[in-house]
DNA sequence: ACAGATCACACAAACGTTTGCCTGATGTTT
DNA sequence: AAACATCAGGCAAACGTTTGTGTGATCTGT
């Protein structure tokens, strides 16, 4: 077991060639003759020859690496994201490299340096709840790494991405808790900086319109995702003189912590309050009190096409590129009811 | 806008002095006078250089890189065990590439070509479920590639590992039933081939002869993890002569679709049987039916465990690692009651 | 049979960084 | 003042691969 670790140059010497001719000879390059081709391709097969790849992502200027940057691999939705890009990345030869930054602004921040110290080729990003600058992403267009959000996008003008049609998503559920009856229907919102928050809002207030209903802006309360702050949101929604019979919640995991506040206050879920949600997690099947319905997302394939976006923009060259076209794909959300009334 | 991206032989020529002394010079080494030392580093910052890794990587044959490869990260446990390693990872500057397995033999084997190929300085691996030859992991040896399983633990020796103790999992679980004065006891196991089932047993069993109880293998029943084999499974030991009246679960999936199954034979959960599992997942405290407890198998700290073994490996040399002392750890698990008994 | 085309391969540079060794200039010791 | 140590920095090789250019040899058409 010689354990020397076999280059193209060791090939070369043996075969007493130029190591050119190797490269060539294993890339089928047509200038290289029939012989010395299968005699360096059956050598190269007899020694186990593996390319070293960290000398041709040198060379290459290019690593076949896709930076991934989401805030939490334990949210489902990420998870399943995540999931979507990776299968599209290795179908295409590229690779996934990961960070998670815990929806901390700072940290996310600095994953960026890292990915882009490690020469990522492209970078996939659902942003933290918290990130207010951009810098960070703008730096990157001068190293001409191109950037694809998904989900959570910031407030940014000529970027790419996709995400769901949260605003049309919102007028279903409403719409549908309209029909069940419903007449004051709350809303827990997210964070307004997040465009999916604010979409939320117009798809609210475009079906307020539609049914010639009056907005009451005491209804729309938003939240920072976390626990305490979904428990003070709820309990005063449902301490309104207007009270909501109906709670749209921003997302299955806030449907969770609301469904706990509303039980505190001794309401019956279903009865004195129900409630809709995002995203259709698999908990929604399984929970003690899912949500009437749940506006699916479809997290694996925004992370598919966020992946298929990013190799088109990596198949251009440069100056294709810079026409300043923005790819802005819009999924259509689809509401899944789970009670069968 | 100079969009040149600047390296040290850049900031070598601008101060006319060589990029040898320009590399000493940034990483502080004291044979670089404090003159030209800190004019180097002002430069540096000003041009706002940052070192090309893939070059660095390149020559160093270290790429700062772990490669994490298991079966699915939309399971909990999974991408629980994911964000323990890329914390622990990121804290030491090491960065986390990503395959999903898809519980596939085929494709994990493929996933570790890639890995190697990218040169990743270490593997950790839960293996597929039907992972049944290990030469794509001992290959790794020869190029000096550690590799580190963690809770799917392959049945070879002299490897690496962190997992939980499946077996004293299993004995808590098995005297908790016990206490609550269930006779018979059944068990929906995994595939055989992971260690982890085979310690169920093990569990099993240690705990019917410290009860002076009689082993009834009909009782314990494997499946291969899928729906259907699941439903299968339980069906049958629900109509066993010796019917039992709880079930433990190979963990929290398996229990959804193995209460799912006895709701069809009409039975009813926690009376007519009742279920216990692994895993602990933030399922099992929403689920509309609960285990009565959950094994915690702490995923999270296991994936951190796993990158601290895979560190201290990388920061021994070569010879150090061929004493042939291997890391076998061992978590503790711990049963999570969710009843209020 | 001769100009030109084609073929099959070699040479060398380049990618950016690190590092062993060398050298000329000070500084120190006796 | 001779001998030696220390300092500050330069030179060049090396990591493995790709690729533009160069060059003899064979082939083509007339």
């Amino acid at each position: 077991m010689d354990n020397k670790i076999i280059t193209i140059k060791e090939i070369a010497s043996r075969l007493n060639i130029s190591p050119s001719t190797v490269s060539r000879a294993l890339h089928d390059h047509k200038s290289i003759g029939l012989r010395t081709r299968t005699n360096v391709q059956k050598l190269a097969k007899e020694l186990n020859y593996e390319p070293n790849q960290t000398a041709i992502f040198f060379q290459q200027r290019k690593t076949f690496t896709i930076g991934v940057i989401l805030p939490e691999l334990s949210e489902a939705f990420f998870s399943s994201a995540i999931s979507g890009i990776e299968d599209c990345a290795s179908k295409n030869k590229y690779t996934v490299l990961m960070g998670q930054s815990h929806d901390d602004a700072e940290r996310e921040k600095q994953l960026v340096e890292t990915m882009k110290s490690h020469r990522v080729d492209g970078l996939i990003v659902s942003i933290a709840k918290n990130t207010a600058t951009y810098e960070h992403f703008e730096a990157l267009s001068k190293y001409d790494i191109p950037v694809v959000f998904f989900d959570r996008i910031p407030n940014m003008t000529n970027i790419h991405y996709v995400a769901c049609n949260m605003a049309s998503g919102t007028t279903q559920a409403f719409n549908f808790l309209r029909k069940l009856g419903h007449k004051s229907i709350g809303m827990i919102n997210g964070p307004m900086n997040l465009l999916a928050s604010k979409e939320r809002v117009e798809g609210y207030r475009n079906a307020l319109t539609k049914a010639r209903l009056k907005y009451d802006p005491s209804l729309i309360m938003s939240c920072d995702l976390s626990t305490e702050s979904i428990y003070r949101v709820t309990e005063k929604l449902l301490s309104l003189k207007n009270k909501p019979t109906a709670i749209i919640a921003f997302n299955d995991y806030v449907l969770l912590d609301a469904v706990q506040a509303a039980k505190n206050l001794k309401l019956k879920i279903n009865k004195d309050i129900s409630f809709v949600s995002y995203a259709n997690l698999p908990i929604s099947n399984y929970s003690a009190y899912p949500p009437l319905a749940s506006v699916e997302q479809f997290s694996y394939q925004q992370g598919q096409k966020a992946m298929e976006i990013m190799l088109d923009l990596l198949s251009k060259n440069k100056t294709e590129n810079e026409n300043h076209t923005f790819y802005k794909i819009i999924l259509e959300p689809q509401l899944v009811i789970h009670t069968d009334l």
